[in-house]
DNA sequence: AGCAGAACATACTCGCCGGTATGTCGTCAA
DNA sequence: TTGACGACATACCGGCGAGTATGTTCTGCT
């Protein structure tokens, strides 16, 4: 119901930083990673790259950056709701997708760039960038997880249908991820993202609950 | 019940080409667009630029020969069934989902590329392949509307819930082809394939159906 | 006042990659 | 038999972009 989240739990970056990777982050939603550059990223803040290497040594490293900020904040938000004992696996499902659709929308960019980094396999050549990913993937599992317990719950509880959590995660999640790619930031309000969301929600709950026969 | 589809129905391409396709479309899949070389392409099926640029005028446009097609075995096998008047819409809309999520893993780098195609805003600077991009999005957006007709019978029946009908193709079809970013064509046979579509299918379907009171 | 270092901007290098130009080998028709 | 053309391979060019080297200005400290 009453439903005010959002609201930034993770440490603040530097301050210098800060501008940094909310401009790569728009660059990156724009083009996608090799084909955005570090010109395209300065410019998009109204400096040069000086700046920008002033505080990353790579470009891979601004990239991973907004890719774990993203991923944080998705543990920071739904991690406590799925630890909420205190209500029902239903009721938890349903805040922790509704949470994760807000999330897609309000912070579009950097969860737009942090969906398409774990679908990559290779980020140039340095082993360091190399593990740096498998780190973000090792994330996304262990979110993924969240999910996974609570659908379980829910199925033990005799709530949702008889489906293999592991693998109704994915319906779910690729729902609500899907939103980054369609939603545009720029056009719509409060009211609307919440209208989203709910349906979102439901969606989900509807398709785990068990049918009514 | 029985579902052994996803058989061509697209002409098939020159023979020349078919080959250069496919090698495309599995080192596209690997690194995105602007990071597959030509010469990535040319190495996938052993051979050098020059085959690649004996058939296609440049990389965008192999690019686009891809997409367009992965889009067209998408159409093809759903149209038919959507147009089945003889189905009521809540099996109409299963199969539709089923067909679709089996050609997400038959056809996974075609579909994977087809699918990044979609959320790409330009393709280098030639107006001509810009304006093929836009086709693209076009052919997506009748895609789309096939679903959402479907959705709209069935409300109208009483069988779905009070959608949003065009809204409720996006959870639809993120969580359907998100499938293409986490199965791997290597792993999996024709029957782990069929549990995963049978999987998706009615999970769709839970979120789209009235609830039982 | 003066100096050290942060916070950038500017100028340059250098490898990679899209595209082209040119060569080579077969094949088929007249 | 030859010559035209398809089907490629090879050699090359030019630009772009990541990273670096080198300024320049501002700030805080003593």
């Amino acid at each position: 119901m009453t439903a005010d989240d959002n609201e930034p739990v993770t440490r603040p970056p530097a301050p210098g930083r800060r501008d940094i990777l909310e401009a790569a982050a728009t660059a990156f939603t724009r083009g996608g990673y090799t084909a955005t550059t570090i010109d395209d990223i300065a410019r998009e803040m109204g400096a040069t790259k000086g700046r920008v290497y002033h505080y990353y040594r790579a470009k891979a490293d601004v990239f991973l950056d907004i890719v774990t900020t993203g991923m944080q904040e998705l543990i920071d938000g739904v991690q406590p709701i799925a630890g909420n004992t205190g209500l029902d696996p239903a009721t938890r499902l349903w805040r922790m997708a509704h949470h994760h659709a807000g999330l897609m929308m309000t912070r579009n960019s950097f969860q737009r760039v942090a969906m398409r980094a774990v679908e990559m396999r290779r980020l140039g050549e340095a082993p360091a960038q190399q593990q740096a990913l498998e780190t973000v993937v090792a994330m996304r599992d262990r979110y993924e997880q969240l999910f996974a317990d609570v659908i379980d719950e829910g199925r033990q509880a005799g709530v949702f249908r008889d489906v293999d959590s592991r693998l109704a995660t994915k319906p779910l999640l690729g729902a609500l991820n899907w939103i980054s790619l369609w939603y545009d930031p720029q056009r719509g309000d409060y009211n609307t993202r919440q209208r989203v969301a709910d349906e979102y929600a439901d969606f989900i709950l509807g398709g785990l609950r068990r049918s009514p026969r």
